[in-house]
RNA sequence: GGAGGAUUAGCUCAGUUGGGAGAGCACUUGCCUUACAAGCAAGGGGUCACUGGUUCGAGCCCAGUAUUCUCCA
C-alpha cells in the first residue's frame, strides 16, 4: 500500500501474497489442540486446466476453510486430482498420434510413462491455477487417484465388495463407446434426440410367398438377428409361430416365437430379436436359449454375420442394406422419426449397445443402504430428494474399462478359474484381467482414502466425515451419490455432514459455456485484467445456493468496484491515523458521540447478519450485507462525518476516531477476507493490527455492550432529516456550497434532544447559514416545507421555489399520506385483524396511523397558506 | 411420459420464520467535494407469469394453468 493509488491496482496487491501464506505455514493443518474441520477438494482431472467452473467450486470452498480457520478450527482443505481414465488416455493417444505413433505400438508399459510425465506435467499446471485462485489448501496433504494409498483403497475395496458378492464379473448389454472402444456406465450416456428413420422390412417365411413385416430404427442389426417376436395373444401371427423366416437379403433362418414383452399396438406388432445388441432382446433371449451373435465390433464395424458387409462401419451399412433391400423389395418403407439415441457423455459418438463381458457393481443392497443410513443434508434441501430419487431406480453399476490408464482390476484368470485378491496369485499360469476400473469407482473413495484409509487410521479418525462437501448439480450422480453409498458401506459413515450444491456457470446469453461453443472463459484472463479478489466476488456473490450463474463483465466490474472502494476507505484510514497503532485503539462507548456508537452498533448488526448467512452458505446474502455496511454506512456517512473531527484540534476526538475508524476497517476487512483474501490482507497489513496475518486472526465476534438498537434509530433520525433538505436542495437545484437557512420542528422534545446533541452532524451535511431547532417553529408562507414523522423542516428560499410547483409537491405528499391512512385505518377497522394478528403488530399500525394523520394535518396547513 | 428448477425494475438477479418490494448495471438531473469521477448527491422505474385456495394478512404456503430450462425414461 506504500504507493497508495487511488485505484486499487491488484497485480501489486496479489503478488507474493501466497508466498507470504505458505512461508507462514497457514495453510496447513494438524493442530490437534483445536477443533477439527475438514473439506477434500472434488479433485480436477489432470487433463488440463481449470476453468472457471473451478474456479467458482474451489473459491466456494476456500471461503468456508478460511473463516473456519480464522474462527478456531483446525482447518483442512486437502488438495488433489483425479486421473480421469478416458479423458486423459485420450489426451495422451492424441500426443503419441502427433509423434507418429500409437499405444499399441509402443505397448502397455511405455503408454503409462507417458501418462505419468503428461500427469506431472498437468498436475504442476493446476497447482499453479490453486495458487493464482488463492486457494488455501495443504499441500502436504496433496493426493492422487493413482498414488500408492489410493490404490490400496481401491483394491481393498473391490476386493471386499468382491467376497461379499456385490461385485460380479458377467456378460452384460453394456454402452459401449466404439471411438474410446470401452465399455461405459449408464449414466454416462447422454440421451439426445435426433433425427432417425423407422425402416420397415419383410421377413420371408422359409416356405411360400408369406412374410412378416417388422419395422426398426436399426436395420444393421439384423444381422445379429437370431428370432421374430409376436405376442402370443396377436391373431395376425398365430399361423406364423414356430416357423422360420429368413434374415432379409440373407439365407440365414430364424424362428418366430412369442413373448408377452411385445407391444402389439406398437409398429407391425412383429419385432426382431437381436440379443447381443439390445437390452431387451437380450432378456428375451436369455428367457428363449437363443443365440447371441454379435454383428458389430469394437470399432464399430461390421463382423463376419453381416456377410458382404463386413468390414463396413455400422452406419455405412446401415445405408448399404436399406438400398441393397429396396432394390429387391425386402425393404418396403421408411418413416423418418424422431428418437433418442445414446450418445457417449466422453467422446460424444453414438453408444452402441453390446453383449459383453464386464464387472459390475451389484447397486441393490448398497442403494439400499444408502437411502436408509444417509446423513447428508443437501444445499439446497430439495437434492436430498434427487439425492434419494436416483439411488431408487439405479442400475448395476460397470466399473470395467477397457483402457490402460486407471486401477487394474485386482483380478487374475486361468482358463476357467477366476481369482480376486489384493496380491497376484503365487502359483504360476494366472493372467490379470487386462481392464481397468472406471474412474468414478476411485473418486468415490475420495472423502476418506485421501485421508490414509485403509492403512492409516489416525486421520481418518480426526477429520473424517469431512465438514462440507461443495459440488455442482452435474455430478450428483456420478460422485455424489458414490461417495455415500461407499462410504457408508466402508466407513459406516456419511462421508460429510453438509453436500453444497452450486450450479453451471453459463455465458451472457446463459448458454452453458463449452469448447465447441468457443464461449468459455478463462479465469486467469479475469485475473490478469481484474484481479482475482474480483473474480472470487463476482463468482461468489452472484447467486444462491443450487442456481446457475450468468458470466457478465458488468457484474465482474461491479465486484471490482467494491474492492476499489474498500482500497479507498483504507487509503482515507490510512492518510489520517498517522503513527496511530493497534496499542493506541480506546473505546469506551459510553464517551462516544452517536456518529461512533451508531457505526459500531451496524457493525454488531453486520456480523450476526453474515454469520446468519454463512452458516446458512448464503454467501450472496452474507455479501449483501457487509457490501451495504462498507460502502453506505461506513465510507457515506462515518468517512463523511470523520473528516470535520479529524481537521479539528480536539485532541481526544480525534483519538477516539481513530479508534473508532481502525476498528470498523479492521473488523469489515476480516469479514471480507474469505471472498477477497489479498487484498484484505494487503489493507491489514498496513492498519493497527495484531495477527501476523490475516488469514490467522480472529473471525469478528459480537461485542453485546456495542449492539444497540437506540442509537441506530437515533442516527436514523438525523439521516433522514439530512436525506429531505438534501432532496430539496436538489429538487430546487441549491446547491450545498450555498449556505441556507433550516427551521425544525421536532415532533417532541425528545427528538429535539437527540438532535441538538447530534447538531454538528446535521450543519456539516446540510451546510446551513441559520439552523433553528424549536418545537413551535412558525415558518412563513414561502418556505419549503419538508414533512417527516420525527420532524417538519422550513426552508426559504426565496425567488428559487416556483409555488405552483411547491403547491404540487406537497399535494402529491397529502396524497400520498392519505393512501397510507387509508391503508392502517382499514386494517386497524378489520376485527380479525386486530384480534388474531400479534399485538406488536397492531400497537405498531397504531402508531403509524398516528404518525400519518399528524404528518397529514402538517401538509394540509402548509398548502392552506400557500393558496 | 416422470421429476425438479425458473418466471420479481429496461437487463442480470436477491428476497430468511407470511406482516409496507431490494441490489448491481443501465437511465434522468446536479456536482472535478483533499479516499474514490470506475466517484458523490438526488431521482424515475415493478399488476412479484396467470387463476383459484388457505390466512386478519401471500412475492413467500397449497392446487391448477401457461411459458421456459434441466435431469431421468
Amino acid at each position: 500500500m506504500e504507493k497508495l493509488s487511488k485505484k486499487y491496482n491488484h497485480k501489486q496487491v496479489e503478488d507474493k501474497k501466497y508466498d507470504f501464506w505458505l512461508e507462514g505455514g497457514y495453510f496447513k493443518s494438524g493442530d490437534t489442540s483445536k477443533d477439527p474441520f475438514s473439506i477434500v477438494i472434488p479433485p480436477p482431472n489432470v487433463t488440463g486446466k481449470l476453468h472457471l467452473g473451478h474456479a467458482w467450486d474451489n473459491t466456494l470452498q476456500d471461503m468456508i476453510i478460511r473463516r473456519k480457520r480464522m474462527q478456531g478450527y483446525d482447518a483442512l482443505y486437502l488438495p488433489g486430482m483425479d486421473h480421469a481414465g478416458i479423458a486423459t488416455q485420450a489426451k495422451v493417444d492424441a500426443k503419441l498420434r502427433d509423434q507418429g505413433t500409437n499405444r499399441y505400438e509402443i505397448g502397455r508399459e511405455k503408454f503409462l510413462e507417458v501418462a505419468w510425465d503428461w500427469k506431472t506435467e498437468y498436475a504442476d499446471t493446476i497447482r499453479k491455477q490453486w495458487r493464482a485462485l488463492g486457494i488455501s489448501v495443504d499441500y502436504d496433504k496433496e493426493r492422487f487417484t493413482l498414488d500408492n494409498g489410493l490404490n490400496d483403497a481401491v483394491t481393498e475395496v473391490f476386493v471386499k465388495l468382491y467376497e461379499k458378492g456385490l461385485i460380479y464379473r458377467g456378460d452384460r448389454i453394456i454402452n459401449w463407446d466404439p471411438q474410446a472402444q470401452t465399455a461405459l456406465s449408464n449414466i454416462e450416456v447422454e440421451h439426445k434426440e435426433i433425427e432417425g428413420a423407422f425402416y420397415y422390412f419383410k421377413y420371408m417365411l422359409e416356405d411360400g410367398e408369406d412374410f412378416i413385416e417388422i419395422a426398426t430404427t436399426r436395420p444393421e442389426t439384423m444381422y445379429g438377428d437370431t428370432a421374430l417376436m409376436v405376442h402370443p395373444e396377436d391373431e395376425r401371427f398365430t399361423k406364423y409361430i414356430g416357423k422360420k423366416v429368413y434374415i432379409p437379403g440373407t439365407d440365414r433362418l430364424i424362428p418366430v416365437i412369442v413373448d408377452d414383452y411385445v407391444d402389439m399396438e406398437f409398429g407391425t406388432g412383429a419385432v426382431k430379436v437381436t440379443p447381443a445388441h439390445d437390452p431387451n432382446d437380450f432378456e428375451v433371449g436369455q428367457r428363449h436359449n437363443l443365440e447371441m451373435p454379435s454383428c458389430i465390433e469394437d470399432d464399430g464395424t461390421m463382423s463376419d454375420y453381416a456377410g458382404k458387409y463386413t468390414g463396413m462401419d455400422r452406419f455405412e451399412c446401415r445405408k448399404a442394406c436399406v438400398k441393397d433391400l429396396k432394390e429387391i423389395g425386402l425393404c418396403t418403407k421408411v418413416e423418418t422419426l424422431k428418437h433418442n439415441v445414446g450418445h457417449s457423455e466422453r467422446t460424444g459418438v453414438i453408444v452402441e449397445p453390446r453383449l459383453s463381458k464386464q464387472w459390475f457393481v451389484k447397486m441393490d443392497h448398497l442403494s439400499k443402504q444408502a437411502r436408509k443410513d444417509s446423513t447428508v443434508e443437501f444445499v439446497p434441501p430439495r437434492f436430498n430428494d434427487t439425492f434419494k430419487r436416483w439411488m431408487e431406480g439405479t442400475y448395476d453399476w460397470c466399473i470395467s474399462r477397457q483402457l490402460w490408464w486407471g486401477h487394474r482390476i485386482p483380478a487374475w484368470y486361468k482358463g476357467d478359474e477366476i481369482y480376486v485378491g489384493k496380491t497376484p496369485p503365487e502359483a504360476t499360469g494366472w493372467k490379470q484381467d487386462k481392464d481397468v476400473l472406471d474412474t468414478w469407482f476411485s473418486s468415490a473413495l475420495w472423502p476418506f482414502s485421501t485421508l490414509g484409509w485403509p492403512n492409516d487410521l489416525e486421520e481418518v479418525e480426526r477429520y473424517f466425515p469431512n465438514d462440507v462437501m461443495v459440488t455442482g448439480y452435474d455430478i450428483i450422480f456420478f460422485w455424489v451419490a458414490r461417495m455415500i453409498f461407499q462410504s457408508i458401506e466402508f466407513t459406516g459413515k456419511s462421508p460429510f455432514k453438509h453436500c453444497l450444491i452450486h450450479g453451471l456457470i453459463r455465458d451472457s446469453d446463459g448458454r452453458k459455456m463449452s469448447k465447441s461453443l468457443g464461449n468459455g472463459v478463462d479465469p486467469m484472463d479475469i485475473k490478469e485484467e481484474y484481479g482475482i479478489d474480483t473474480l472470487r466476488y463476482f463468482l461468489t456473490t452472484n447467486s444462491a445456493p443450487g442456481m446457475d450463474l450468468r458470466f457478465e463483465i458488468e457484474k465482474v466490474e461491479s465486484a471490482w468496484n467494491f474492492i476499489n472502494k474498500l482500497w479507498n476507505i483504507s487509503r482515507f484510514t490510512l492518510m489520517n491515523l498517522g503513527d496511530f497503532s493497534y496499542d493506541d485503539i480506546s473505546i469506551t462507548i459510553e464517551d462516544h458521540p452517536l456518529e461512533d456508537r451508531y457505526i459500531l452498533a451496524k457493525l454488531q448488526e453486520t456480523i450476526k447478519n453474515m454469520d446468519y448467512n454463512y452458516d446458512k452458505f448464503e454467501f450472496g446474502e452474507a455479501a449483501r450485507s457487509i457490501h451495504n455496511f462498507s460502502w453506505e454506512d461506513f465510507a457515506s456517512w462515518y468517512v463523511e462525518l470523520a473528516k470535520p473531527a479529524l481537521n479539528s484540534n480536539d485532541e481526544k476526538r480525534i483519538n477516539q476516531v481513530k479508534s473508532v475508524l481502525s476498528t470498523v476497517l479492521l473488523q469489515i476487512v476480516k469479514l471480507l477476507h474469505p471472498f477477497m483474501p489479498f487484498v484484505t490482507e494487503e489493507i491489514f497489513q498496513n492498519i493497527p493490527h495484531k495477527a501476523e496475518s490475516i488469514m490467522i486472526s480472529n473471525w469478528p465476534l459480537v461485542n453485546d455492550s456495542w449492539d444497540n438498537e437506540t442509537d441506530i434509530e437515533h442516527f436514523e433520525i438525523i439521516k433522514d432529516l439530512i436525506k429531505g433538505v438534501r432532496n430539496i436542495r436538489s429538487k430546487y437545484n441549491v446547491s450545498y456550497k450555498k449556505a441556507i437557512n433550516i427551521a425544525i420542528k421536532p415532533k417532541n422534545s425528545d427528538i429535539k434532544t437527540v438532535i441538538e446533541d447530534n447538531i454538528a452532524i446535521v450543519k456539516h451535511f446540510l451546510n446551513p447559514e441559520t439552523l433553528t431547532i424549536n418545537l413551535s417553529v412558525t415558518p412563513s408562507d414561502k418556505d419549503v416545507t419538508i414533512v417527516q414523522s420525527a420532524c417538519d423542516m422550513y426552508i426559504p428560499l426565496g425567488a428559487l421555489v416556483d409555488f405552483e410547483e411547491e403547491k404540487e409537491r406537497l399535494t402529491e405528499e397529502l396524497n400520498r399520506l392519505k393512501q397510507e391512512i387509508a391503508r392502517c385505518t382499514g386494517m386497524l377497522n378489520n376485527k380479525n385483524f386486530v384480534d388474531k394478528a400479534p399485538k406488536e403488530k397492531v400497537d405498531s399500525e397504531r402508531e403509524k396511523l398516528k404518525d400519518y394523520k399528524q404528518q397529514y394535518a402538517n401538509v394540509e396547513a402548509r398548502l392552506a397558506n400557500l393558496d
